[in-house]
DNA sequence: CGCTCTCTTGATAGACTTCAATGTTAGTGG
DNA sequence: CCACTAACATTGAAGTCTATCAAGAGAGCG
């Protein structure tokens, strides 16, 4: 989709599908930096900041709405409240990402893959695009492995251990948490960082 | 300094000294989130978040200014060139945490530390608190451990590698890069995410 | 049917951690 | 000036976690 480098004079509205943005190292190696699901606008910073060395990329068929930069601009200047709005958007990006070194540097294998379930599910179910626990994760294990900095070949591992503890199910692009509680409590995970108004804990 | 958890009424800007912000996991781990240095406003962000739960402490003795969150709120509506910078400072907090996210997903302890090195020393050489390759750096290895997600030993090592390959000398608290490209080699260190006019490297 | 992509499994190697001890340095009070 | 202490750095040995390599199994698709 979006090639590194260039420089856009628009933002996507994500309406439908999936995207994420990933980085690819010298050695071919990658690195998924974020995953984004409908209503986000993944490329909002790009307002204030030229492009950095990420790729955006589809997961899924997706749909964007294209929004212009002077259109949002105009808006930032017209509405301080919107404004603000969207300033705290970019905020809880930054703290996903702050959760995701907290992840990275500290969590073992199976902490942060279900800490990457936990999130992707309430973020889901805040637009309600999740509920009883099940959502759609049209991802492969390659792509987890990308995501949280492991090899595919112990991403397949650890999803057996938690499959054998019943903690979810997962086949094909759907997702199911059998058990909420303990797999919180696997991923030490507290949803207060993404600030929705009501955590979808249960 | 600042404790988890309360919700401040004020921004702080760093004048003098070296903040880090941290998170204590439940075991005690520690996970260092950010390092600040003088010019920055750590906390910028609870202008639109409320407080999350991490702290802030002091690495050194430490002079900051208090400002409170009212007199930026005016300063942001009645000056959009000044809100917009400020949005831009923390977009460029967002580039920095997709750093370490990269780092710790994908580099080995050599690639973190050399990385924290470089980021370090071109963060202090763009305000002038950095020249000629040789910086303040007050950190202990446990804390450049806590900072990469890595044991205090095995920072040790590292350390000892990056000594004996020429690359830098470090003691007490003063760094000094002794071999600026090649440490740039190892750490895949690329300073475009920070934004600065001009980049220090040489 | 053959192809490709994804998932799965086993064996082996490497990176990093943990535990425990020792060395070093700077500061403190007698 | 010296013993004492605390913090930090360093070392060795053993163990755990995760990567890598290689191969096979299943599913979807032209």
């Amino acid at each position: 989709m979006t090639q590194e480098g260039n420089r856009p004079s628009n933002c996507y509205l994500l309406v439908e599908g999936w995207l994420i943005r990933c980085k690819v190292l010298r050695d071919s190696r990658r690195q998924i930096l974020s995953l984004h699901v409908p209503g986000e606008v993944p490329d909002l910073h790009a307002l204030y900041l030229h492009a950095t060395d990420c790729a955006l990329a589809t997961l899924t068929h997706a749909r964007v709405a294209c929004i212009p930069h002077e259109a949002f601009r105009t808006l930032i200047a017209a509405r301080p409240t919107i404004a603000a709005a969207l300033w705290r958007e970019t905020l809880i990006d930054a703290q996903i990402y702050q959760q995701r070194v907290i992840g990275l540097g500290r969590r073992g294998a199976l902490g942060r893959i279900a800490h990457l379930f936990c999130e992707t599910y309430v973020r889901l179910s805040a637009t309600g695009l999740a509920k009883d626990h099940r959502c759609e994760f049209p991802l492969t294990q390659a792509d987890v492995g990308d995501a949280v900095g492991l090899s595919t070949v112990h991403v397949n591992r650890s999803l057996q251990t938690l499959r054998a503890e019943q903690l979810i199910s997962w086949q094909g692009r759907s997702l199911e948490i059998l058990n909420w509680k303990r797999l919180v409590a696997v991923a030490d995970f507290d949803p207060a960082y993404l600030h929705l108004d009501k955590s979808a804990a249960s």
